[in-house]
DNA sequence: GCGGATCAC
DNA sequence: TATGGTGATCCGC
């Protein structure tokens, strides 16, 4: 067992590079089922020829190359593990090995059900005429469709008017979010009679643990409780639904996608069943192996997870300790086997985003800003939720996403703090990507505490020092937090790396993100360390905060109109919301000013002037 | 803590 | 004419 390598190599990089980027197009659904009458050849070229010359598609290539070349990095620190002694490290790994297997638990019998073409099959239950031509739920980008439609190469996934070109007699609806959750609590009225605390994964997913009722049931096998379970959902809801069957969650959820639509496969609770099941699966079957990694999997020679043991030592070398566990816990066919409500897991982010036509213009971008920001509160209030990182995202009309956020020294919710803390990172981007032109906006609120007293786990935790002040009189903490925001924060400067050389020697581990992995760490917010004020802007103009119009560099003209704008739009607001409390604008004080100043002319963001106020509220 | 990336649904 | 929205995690600074 000592002799790694023994292999063939894998097909070279450029031979499988050259045809990735036609494969992502095909989208990730080519694997599933449905597609075996599909001309996959034919689909793919109407895909690309559909795709080729738009913005999306060169943003695509852009990334693929990306890809292509990091796998490059890859492969070269690859060759040179293999030029070492790495009996050593196998010895380490069968350890690894022998403490994972010591830890498998075969006792629970997990269940995945999984609802067939869920949304689809929810609108034929309204309009049965649909069922027998193709038909797809979503406009711009398929949500999903039917399996007639998937007859023609349709995915969800899809962009709509490539949809269109592959099946022109396609019918379209637009999605009925409370027509789907509806019929998902008649699904799950079903599932509790299984298991009590079963685990909604998603609006048409449940795990369900039915080692109890096996107990209960000691004349039934696993397979005819599924079986019944399956055959009660659908009389009860119309629905159709698969299921998998294994030790844990993991394969559980694989299992589900084997005999789907409308089938159920067990993998058999015994050592030997899991292996030779993982052995010959592809490696992309699995939760957490995406387009990317499924291709850097690929370039090292493994494409199912039996590749894995050959190759342990040099993989567990390759690859960040966490993907180098995930590898070994997939290859080993482990998983949880605790399935619970999801009641259970706390909310760690809220936030929104949306899509348009291409936009730039100081005016219009704040504006979407402003309506961004209500929209965010909106949902903030609806869950009773408040946050102290805000975090503004854009999309360029490229495609290319950015991201600024800034950590505050306490949580907020409402339209107006969001506004006003998420124009200073805007700003920041509208610095760094001249002019600034998009097709997204959105605005996430992170380290959230509950807004609502004696309920939450989040806001009994946070209670002392962070929780929202309700109707109390406090003073916002804008002005030092927006100069903040405002400068390009130190390590900004993109310094170009000189990747044939630092590639070999310098990690460059595969990285992984599965979900339900490692924790992080909630610490109790405290206050940042005070930080300098500063300005980036090296405009000759100044760029009213509000309404965006570019002002004379001028003191006294500029704090005139701030003052108008702001007793015209912010106050007023900020009046409405706080029922009657007193909003006072006040002056910044002289000496801050000066240190603003003093910053000008640093390259990057422009604009600048809100961080001359503070508002107080009485 | 921040920003980019990846992933699932 | 022209490719989504929400939430989570991980990595390397």
């Amino acid at each position: 067992m000592a002799s790694e390598g023994n292999k063939p190599p894998p097909p070279p990089e450029k031979e499988q590079g050259r045809n990735s980027l036609r494969h992502s197009l095909l989208g990730p659904s080519l694997l599933k089922a449905g597609q075996d009458k599909v001309d996959q050849k034919k689909v793919g070229e109407i895909i690309y020829n559909a795709s080729k010359g738009s913005k999306f598609f060169k943003h695509e290539e852009k990334r693929d190359e990306q890809l292509t070349k990091r796998i490059e990095i890859i492969l070269r620190r690859k060759k040179h593990l293999e030029s070492l002694d790495l009996s050593p490290q196998i010895r380490k790994v069968d350890e690894e090995i022998a403490a994972l297997e010591a830890s498998r638990d075969l006792s629970q019998i997990i269940v995945h059900v999984d609802c067939d073409a869920f949304y689809a099959s929810v609108e034929e239950l309204d309009r049965p005429e649909l069922k027998v031509v193709p038909m797809a739920v979503g406009g711009g980008v398929l949500t999903t469709c039917n399996y007639k439609a998937r007859e023609f190469g349709v995915r969800s996934g899809m962009a709509g008017y490539i949809a269109k070109q592959l099946c022109p007699q396609l019918v379209f609806l637009p999605l009925s979010f409370p027509k789907y959750t509806a019929k998902a609590e008649e699904v799950r009225e079903v599932l509790v009679k299984y298991d009590g605390r079963y685990e909604a994964a998603s609006v048409d997913e449940a795990f369900l643990n039915i080692t109890g009722y096996l107990e209960d049931h000691p004349d039934m096998t696993p397979d005819q409780v599924v079986e019944q379970i399956r055959r009660e959902v659908l009389e009860h809801t119309k629905i159709s639904v698969s299921a998998g069957i294994a030790p844990n969650a993991r394969l559980a959820k694989v299992a589900s996608n084997q005999n789907k639509p409308n089938g159920q496969f067990r993998i058999p609770n015994d050592r030997e069943s899991v292996m030779s099941f993982t052995c010959t699966l592809p490696v992309r079957k699995v939760n957490g192996v995406g387009r990317v990694f499924e291709r850097e999997l690929s370039a090292v020679g493994v494409t199912t997870w039996g590749d894995v043991h050959p190759q342990r030592a040099i993989l567990s070398k390759l690859f960040s300790e966490k993907a180098w566990s995930f590898l070994l816990n997939c290859y080993l066919g482990l998983g949880r086997t605790s399935i619970h409500p999801v009641a259970e897991y706390e909310r760690k982010s809220l936030g929104t985003e949306s899509t348009f036509k291409d936009l730039s213009g100081a005016g219009p971008l704040r504006e979407k800003l402003r309506a961004t920001a209500a929209e965010l509160e909106k949902d903030l209030k609806k869950t009773g939720l408040a946050g102290r990182t805000v975090t503004v995202k854009v999309k360029l009309h490229t495609y290319q996403v950015h991201s600024r956020q800034k950590a505050l020294h306490r949580a907020v919710f409402s339209k107006e703090d969001l506004y006003l803390h998420a124009l200073p990172l805007l700003q920041e981007l509208e610095g760094e990507f001249q002019p600034l032109k998009i097709r997204l906006m959105g605005l996430r609120i992170t380290g959230l505490v509950s807004t609502r007293k004696g309920v939450g786990r989040i806001g009994d935790f946070f209670k002392r020092d962070a929780q929202v002040e309700e109707g109390e009189a406090e003073w916002e903490v804008w002005p030092e937090e927006s100069l903040d925001g405002l400068l390009p924060s130190g390590h900004l400067s993109q310094e170009v790396e000189d990747e044939e050389q630092l590639a070999i020697e310098e990690a460059t581990k595969v990285s992984l993100n599965v979900p339900g992995g490692g924790g992080g760490t909630n610490t109790i917010p405290d206050q940042p360390p005070p930080s300098p004020p500063q300005m980036a802007a090296k405009e000759e103009k100044w760029e009213c905060p509000i309404c965006a119009r570019s002002l004379p560099a001028d003191d006294a003209v500029f704090n005139e109109h701030v003052d108008f704008c702001l007793s015209r739009e912010t106050i007023r607001e900020v009046v409405q919301e706080s029922a009657g409390a007193e909003v006072v604008v006040v002056k910044e004080p002289e000496r801050k000013r000066k240190e603003a100043k003093a910053r000008l002319g640093k390259p990057g963001s422009k604009g600048g002037g809100m961080d001359r106020y503070f508002l107080k509220l009485q």
